[in-house]
RNA sequence: GCCGGGGUGGCCGAGCAGCGAGGCGGCGGCCUGCAGAGCCGCUCUACAGGGGUGCAAAUCCCCUCCCCGGCUCCA
């Protein structure tokens, strides 16, 4: 797998044989969940079953910060959020994280072992700031607490960035910082602000960063195998992350393999309100089934820019259509096939893009290729579906692979349509009557019936001797 | 200014030195009463531009152009 840190291809190694511990930077909950975070959620989901896939013991952690985001005027993002909704700004995080825990299990994203919130963690954060001034790493300005980062010398291995080198700022830098670079570790605050804490050197609330050190190696360890989150987190919050774990453990590496995804662009540019391109995953649920999100979001590489489009979104919703026919023929075709007829050639062939599957995967989670191979599958499969030489055991090996691969990457999870009984016996009911018509050469009685049908998105396919239905919608 | 990521056939997107991944769309055919689904074939000087290195370059090196992002809000 790729690792930011050295910017190269790494074989993967865990610390503990057979385990994995995986922690990725979940969402700020002020506001809705957009889809560059379906994009980082969903690819860390084909990542973590991927390696569940491959026998792997898997520990993922993905937090939710909801204190925190210290911006330089003293505002943070939970207290904006708050202000705009004039609610308390717990109110708002507890609205926005069960929100987003909605939009991950609308997306089909298997829900971490661990959510561990900021909020929860003040305690060990405030021991954790102690630590970092007891060792000298740290110093307060009044009742705040910055990092200092001429303590540490390899700061900013992870982004390449020169603390010296580092003079265009959005904001000002608070003059009385030793270093521009340095950066909060607490803020401090009137006592009545309404995200504050009591801590030995004043009220106050947390820096951005050190929620997540402190998160991660509470339940994960001081040393963690894999670290994610989007590239734009590189800097600041992974490297001051890095500073300020590695200060606090005196542990090198804190992690061991960190890896970014690329940004989602819509329209190619990244999405701001501003532009009018912002999109939530809500949105785009409302007109594409999660699967079809999931083909178009693992269709690209992770780590390269994806960029949303109608058009791109209609081609993975045709190939995710594909998929499906072939399940449901699959299902058809087991029915009546012979048991004991084999077609090795057909076989081997399974084995060998299910391997390929395999390597594409394991090749730093191309998924790209891992599709192709899967839809290699699709067509070679619905070559030999209807062949005499082919036999039960034949398809169901090729069930088998294609279900394994879908599992991978999380594709075709959708619950079935909660099929009404009463409506399948009506149904069954009319295609008797329209197989009679059809028998007696009345095609167009039985046309009319297949059309209306389908302009109710109940779609009806001749086979041979039977029909086929879908329902669509 | 500094640091990254991109520019591949009508479209989406792999590949990152050695037989033109895969998909979508289009065209033609097979199958079918028709439609759909499916299959086959075609869509074969594709690699931003210009130099260079190599037996061999989309892939390595140099220069140029264009797009996007990070540099204390960001997945």
């Amino acid at each position: 797998m790729f690792n930011t840190l050295s910017r190269s291809l790494e074989v993967f190694e865990t610390w503990s044989p057979g385990v994995a511990t995986v922690y990725v930077c979940g969402p700020t909950v002020y506001d809705v969940a957009h889809l560059g975070h379906a994009r980082t959620y969903v690819a860390f989901d084909a990542v973590i079953r991927f390696l569940e896939f491959m026998g792997y013991g898997v520990k993922y952690s993905r937090n939710i910060t909801d204190v925190g985001h210290l911006r330089e005027t003293g505002e943070d993002k939970m207290i904006q959020g708050a202000v705009r909704l004039r609610r308390h700004p717990m109110e708002v995080a507890d609205k926005y994280m069960m929100e987003f825990f909605s939009d991950m299990n609308s997306l089909g994203i298997r829900r971490p072992d661990i959510q561990p919130r900021a909020s929860m963690h003040i305690p060990d954060i405030i021991d954790a700031v102690e630590k970092l001034l007891d060792k000298g790493y740290a110093y307060r300005v009044d009742g705040s607490v910055y990092f200092d980062v001429s303590k540490v010398p390899d700061y900013g291995k992870l982004s390449k960035i020169r603390v010296e080198e580092m003079d265009v700022h959005r904001v000002e830098p608070d003059p009385r910082k030793r270093n521009p670079a340095d950066f909060a570790l607490w803020k401090e605050s009137a006592p009545d602000y309404p995200l504050c804490w009591r801590t030995p050197w004043g009220y106050g609330f947390p820096g951005w960063h050190i929620e997540c050190s402190v998160m991660s190696m509470k339940y994960l360890g001081e040393q963690i195998d894999i670290h994610g989150g989007g590239q734009d987190l590189i800097f600041p919050h992974h490297e001051n992350e890095i500073a300020q774990s590695e200060a606090l453990t005196g542990r090198k590496p804190f992690v061991r393999y960190w890896l970014h995804t690329g940004e989602l662009t819509v329209g190619g540019k990244g999405m701001h309100k501003s532009l009018g391109n912002y999109l939530t995953i809500k949105e785009v649920l409302k007109n594409y089934s999660r699967s079809v999100v999931r083909a178009f979001i693992l269709s690209a590489h992770y780590r390269t820019p994806l960029d949303y489009s109608e058009k791109a979104m209609e081609q993975a919703h045709e190939n995710v259509s594909k998929v499906r026919n072939l399940l449901d023929d699959l299902a058809l075709a087991e029915e009546t096939a012979v048991r004991g007829n084999s077609n090795p050639e057909f076989r081997a062939n399974v084995d060998k893009l299910m391997d390929e599957f395999i390597n594409s995967m394991s090749n730093d989670f191309n998924t790209s290729n891992a599709l192709a191979s899967l839809y290699e599958l699709v067509r070679l499969t619905n070559l030999h579906i209807n062949r005499p030489d082919v036999g039960l055991e034949d398809l169901q090996q090729a069930s088998t692979a294609l279900r394994n691969m879908c599992r991978v990457l999380g594709l075709m999870e959708e619950e079935r349509e909660k099929t009404q009984t009463q409506v399948y016996e009506l149904l069954k009911i009319l295609l008797d009557v329209r197989r009679e018509l059809r028998r007696r050469g009345l095609y167009d009685l039985g046309d009319r019936i297949r059309k209306e049908l389908g302009e109710r998105g109940i779609l009806v396919e001749d086979l041979k001797d039977r029909e086929k239905v879908r329902i669509v919608r």
